[in-house]
DNA sequence: CTGAAAGCGCTAACAA
DNA sequence: TTGTTAGCGCTTTCAG
C-alpha cells in the first residue's frame, strides 16, 4: 500500500495530484480525467474531487503537464525593436493589452521577450521559444518587407499568427482590420473638404510593410480626388527625427497645408515642430495622426486621428491562436472593426 | 543495446538528449553535465559533445528541465492595472524592457499577466504562477498602501522584488533609486529660485505607496525654502482626469504661478489645460513632471522633469533576482542612479 | 572519471 | 466505470 505518501507534508513536498486522489479517495488518473473533463464519471466523484482539489489548494503543475503533452498554455510575443523604439510607443502595451484579456481567463501565459533589432537576435529568440517548447504558438507583429519569420516558423512547426498587413499574400495566418484603407481615405477626404490642397504625407520606417501599404492608400485617395501630394516623407515611429522633417518642409516655398503622419507620435512630434517655428496648428497647418493612442486626447489641440483598434488586433490574435490550439469555446469570428477617422482639434480649413 | 533511439528520426520524435549522447558517443548523463558544466570530463570529449548539440540544434527541453529540478528559466510580472490605464502610460514598457534586457540574454523568459484591477484578480493570478509553478520568482511594482502582496508571495515560497518604494521597511527585497528624494527637491529648489512662490503639486493616487512618499518630499523641500504650498491636488497616472483639475485650480483667485506633477502624462495633460484656459507654458504656468518618458522631449515646450531611469531600475530588479536564484556571474551591486532634475523648456520665472 | 538507474508530476493506454 | 502502468526528457545520486 501507498501509504508512505501523505498529503500535506509540513510544506516541504509540493502538493501532487497523488495527495489529491488519496484525499478524495480515488486514483490519481480519476482526478487528471475529472479535472480536465475527461471521462464519465458520477457526480458524488467528481464533486468529492473538485473539493478535495480546492481544499489542497492544487494545481496541475504546468511543467509536468508540458512534458507530458505538449501543450505548455503560454503563447509568445517577441519584439524586435530596439528598447528605445519600443519606449516611445505604446503600439504594443496596447496590443499586448488586448492579447492578454483573452489569455488571462484561459489561463494563459505571454512570454514576451524584447531583442533588440541585431539580425540575428530575433530569429534566436524564435529558435529558442521553439526548441525549448516554451509556447505553444507565437504572435507576429511588425510584418517587415521580406519578412523570413513566416518561413522559419514552418520550418520550426510553431504555429503562429501575423498582426497587421502581410507581405507575401498567406505566409501565415493573419488578423487585420476590416478595410484598413479606408482611415487614411476618410483622412485625406476630410482635409480635401476643408480646402487642403497642399497635403504632404510622413510615413515610417520603409522597411515595414505597412509603410509602403499606407502611403500607397495615402496617394490613391488624394488620386482620387484629383490631387497629387505636396510631399512625401519618412520618419522613424518614435518621433525623434520627425521634428527635422516638419521643420524642412514647413520652411519650403511650397509647404504644405495640411500633414497626415503614419502615427501619433510621429503626429505629435510635428505639431511641437510646426509651434516652434510658430506655425499655429490647426490655424497654420492641419495634422492628422494614426492608431488614436490615449496621448492624442490629452494634448492641446486634441489630435485629429485615425484611430484603429490595437487591443481589439490583440484580442482577435489571441483568439485565433487559441482556436488554432484546439482550445474550446473560443468564438474566432471576431471581426475587427475598420480603422476610421476621428476628427478633433488639429485640423481646420487651410489658412 | 539501447540501438533503438536513432537521431533525427524524420523530424517526428523531438531531439533529445539520448540523441545526443549517441552521436557523441556517450552517455546521457555525461551530456547533462557537460552542457550545465558540472563534472570533469575531458576537452575532447567536451567538445565532441557541444558539437554533437550544435549539430542536432538540440536544446534542453525546458519542460523537463523544469520538472525535474524546479527552475523553469522564468520571470513573472503581474501587472493589476486596468488595460486602459496601462495604455496610457509608458510606466511598464520602459521597465520591462530594463528587464529584458537582463533576462533575454540568460535565456531567461518574462511571463507577463496584465489583470484588472478587480480586488481578488491579482491575488489568484500570482497563486497560479506559484501553484503551476510557472516562475521562478516574480517581479513586482507599483507599491500599494497596505499591499498583501508581500505576505502572500512570502506563504507561496515564491521569491521575490519590489520596484519601488515599499509599503513597510523590509516587507520583501526592493530595488529603488538611492536618494529618492533628490529629483523632486531639485525642482522645488528650481522653481523657488526662478522666484515661484505660489507651487501647486499634484499627486497620483493615493493607494499608492509612492503618491504619499512624493508628496512629503514636496512638501518637506517647500518648508526648507519657508514656502508652503499653493495647493495640494490628486489625478490618476494616466492623467485623464488631471485636466479637470488644473482648470479648476488656475480659476482660482490665488493660482499657483507654477505646478509639480507626480508624473509625466500628468503634467502633459496639465500644460494642455493651462494652454486650453489661454494660460502660456511657462510663460503663466511653469510646469514640472517626473519619470522624463520620451515624450516629453517631443513636445513644445519641452516639458522639464524628474528623470527616473525606470529601464535601469529594471535591470537592477532583474539582476537583484536573478542573484538571488543562484544564477552565475551576476552582477548584484548595480547602483540605481537617483533621479535628477532636468530642466527644459516647460519652467521660467513667474509672469 | 564515467554510466546506469531512479524518478520529478502528470496523463493516456491498457487491464480489471 | 475505475485503477494500474508506463513513460514524456531531463538530472543526479550511486555503483562500476
Amino acid at each position: 500500500m501507498a501509504g508512505g505518501t501523505k498529503p500535506g507534508r509540513g510544506g516541504s513536498g509540493r502538493t501532487t495530484i497523488a495527495d489529491v486522489a488519496t484525499l478524495a479517495g480515488v486514483s490519481p488518473s480519476a482526478v487528471s480525467k475529472i479535472v480536465n473533463g475527461k471521462g464519465s464519471f458520477p457526480e458524488a466523484t467528481r464533486e468529492r474531487v473538485r473539493r478535495a482539489a480546492a481544499q489542497l489548494n492544487w494545481t496541475p503543475s504546468a511543467a509536468a503537464v508540458a512534458l507530458r503533452g505538449a501543450r505548455t498554455r503560454a503563447i509568445g510575443m517577441i519584439a524586435g525593436r530596439d528598447p528605445d523604439l519600443l519606449n516611445s510607443d505604446p503600439y504594443f502595451t496596447l496590443l499586448i493589452a488586448g492579447i492578454e484579456s483573452e489569455l488571462a481567463p484561459r489561463d494563459y501565459g505571454l512570454l514576451l521577450h524584447i531583442v533588440g533589432e541585431e539580425p540575428g537576435a530575433e530569429e534566436r529568440a524564435y529558435r529558442r521559444l521553439a526548441d525549448e517548447r516554451r509556447v505553444d504558438a507565437v504572435i507576429l507583429t511588425e510584418s517587415r518587407v521580406g519578412d523570413g519569420r513566416f518561413a522559419l516558423l514552418r520550418t520550426l512547426g510553431l504555429p503562429a499568427v501575423l498582426v497587421g498587413t502581410p507581405w507575401q499574400p498567406d505566409p501565415v495566418p493573419t488578423v487585420q482590420a476590416a478595410g484598413q484603407e479606408q482611415g487614411l481615405t476618410e483622412a485625406v477626404d476630410h482635409l480635401v473638404a476643408l480646402g487642403h490642397r497642399r497635403i504632404a504625407y510622413v510615413g515610417g520606417p520603409e522597411d515595414r510593410v505597412h509603410t509602403g501599404y499606407r502611403r500607397q492608400v495615402f496617394l490613391d485617395a488624394l488620386r482620387r480626388r484629383g490631387l497629387s501630394p505636396s510631399h512625401l516623407l519618412t520618419s522613424d515611429f518614435a518621433g525623434h527625427t520627425t521634428g527635422e522633417v516638419v521643420t524642412e518642409v514647413l520652411g519650403r516655398e511650397d509647404a504644405p497645408t495640411a500633414i497626415v503622419f503614419a502615427g501619433d507620435m510621429m503626429a505629435l512630434a510635428g505639431v511641437s515642430a510646426a509651434r516652434r517655428l510658430g506655425v499655429d496648428v490647426p490655424g497654420g497647418l492641419s495634422v492628422v495622426g494614426h492608431d488614436d493612442l490615449p496621448v492624442g486626447r490629452m494634448l492641446h489641440p486634441r489630435l485629429t486621428t485615425v484611430r484603429q483598434d490595437l487591443a481589439q488586433l490583440g484580442r482577435a490574435a489571441a483568439l485565433d491562436l487559441l482556436g488554432r490550439l484546439g482550445e474550446e469555446g473560443v468564438d474566432r469570428e471576431t471581426v475587427v472593426a475598420p480603422p476610421r477617422l476621428v476628427v478633433r482639434e488639429s485640423t481646420a480649413p487651410p489658412p
